[in-house]
DNA sequence: AAGACGAAAGTGGTTGA
DNA sequence: TCAACAACTTTCGTCTT
């Protein structure tokens, strides 16, 4: 099992060679926060840590402009990371303490700071919002790039009023289910309402809500996206995942996915390609890995091989 | 004996009146 | 709000390897 399988800091520091096929070739993507083999394909490791700067640059002065010490701008944090907190105690940067009337004028700053900064309504859910969000996302492990992006989503629905009447919790959920699609994390609706406290009910129409009224271009679930999860957990081959993710291709040439649940056809396509290229699973380690039934592997399986012609041994 | 197959009945979500 | 519907699940008996 590639997805577990992993070594002490320093051992994958010093070689890292792939647990499935023993290539030493790596791709990172960092969007998705994984470390992915270049020659079979599964998934060498998970949440890999992104060290680069959170802005981008194309030229010198680009980056001399934008280049700064301190802890990267963020949307996940409620003032964006960024506001300077006048501290409680009455020293100076030195550690002098501050006396008389330079004592008063930052006593009255702080005053009207706090006032300013945590008691508006959007303060103070964007507080609360984004707490939720910091639990969320690291139950979930989503990489960095998609919390950034959900705290946008949420934003703008907040700026829409959509959060009014219904529950934060709720919100965000849908806010980091979308994310996850826009950046094609296999995440499903389930696992998200497994790890928060609101029902299913609530998250679908937190997140029909948002797709209505928030600008956010959003694809479809596709089973395609599904594949590397599915197959890492079950030690698929290169080749076999390769056949996988053609037939899925072919079928959506045959427009024979639209409707289906994205799982039950990455489960069936893998299910093929097993037996097309002598890598076999059976139907119930299918269906446990890809959150489906062996009913539906069978029946997915049955329209495939129809629709597509494939003829098996 | 394990795995695959298929039928029947039940469930939760979507759609349109 | 309700009925109709498609997709999916659960359950169980039978066939195949």
């Amino acid at each position: 099992m590639a997805r577990t399988a992993r070594g002490s800091t320093q051992e994958r520091e010093k070689k890292r060679i792939c647990s499935v096929c023993g290539s030493d070739s790596f791709y990172e993507d960092p969007r998705r926060g994984e470390s992915i083999c270049t020659s079979c394909g599964c998934v060498a490791e998970d949440h890999i840590m992104d060290h680069g700067p959170e802005w981008r640059a194309f030229t010198t002065e680009e980056r001399n402009a934008r280049a700064r010490t301190g802890a990267p701008m963020t949307l996940t944090i409620a003032d964006k990371g960024l506001a300077t907190a006048i501290s409680w105690t009455n020293r100076d940067a030195a550690g002098r303490s501050i006396k008389g009337s330079r004592r008063a004028e930052i006593y009255r700053m702080r005053k009207w700071q706090i006032r300013s900064w945590a008691h508006g309504s959007k303060q103070t859910n964007l507080r609360q919002a984004m707490s939720e969000m910091d639990r969320l996302t690291s139950q979930l492990g989503v990489p960095r790039k998609t919390k950034e992006t959900a705290a946008h989503i949420y934003r703008k629905a907040l700026d829409k009023r959509l959060v009014r009447g219904r529950t934060i919790e709720g919100v965000v959920a849908a806010s980091i289910y979308l994310s996850c699609r826009i950046h094609r994390i296999p995440r499903q609706l389930d696992e998200v309402v497994n790890q928060s406290k609101i029902k299913r009910r609530e998250l679908g129409n937190c997140v029909r809500l948002i797709l209505r009224y928030v600008d956010v271009h959003v694809p479809l679930p596709s089973a395609r996206d599904l594949i590397p999860r599915i197959s890492s957990d079950l030690g698929f081959q290169g080749k076999t995942i390769k056949t996988a993710t053609d037939i899925i291709s072919q079928a959506r040439r045959e427009g024979i996915t639209v409707g289906k649940d994205p799982g039950g056809i990455a489960a069936a396509s893998l299910y093929i390609a097993g037996i097309l290229e002598d890598d076999r699973r059976t139907q119930r380690e299918i269906a446990e890995a890809s959150n489906v039934t062996e009913v539906t592997v069978r029946n997915r399986y049955k329209d495939l091989v129809r629709s597509l012609g494939i003829t098996m041994r």
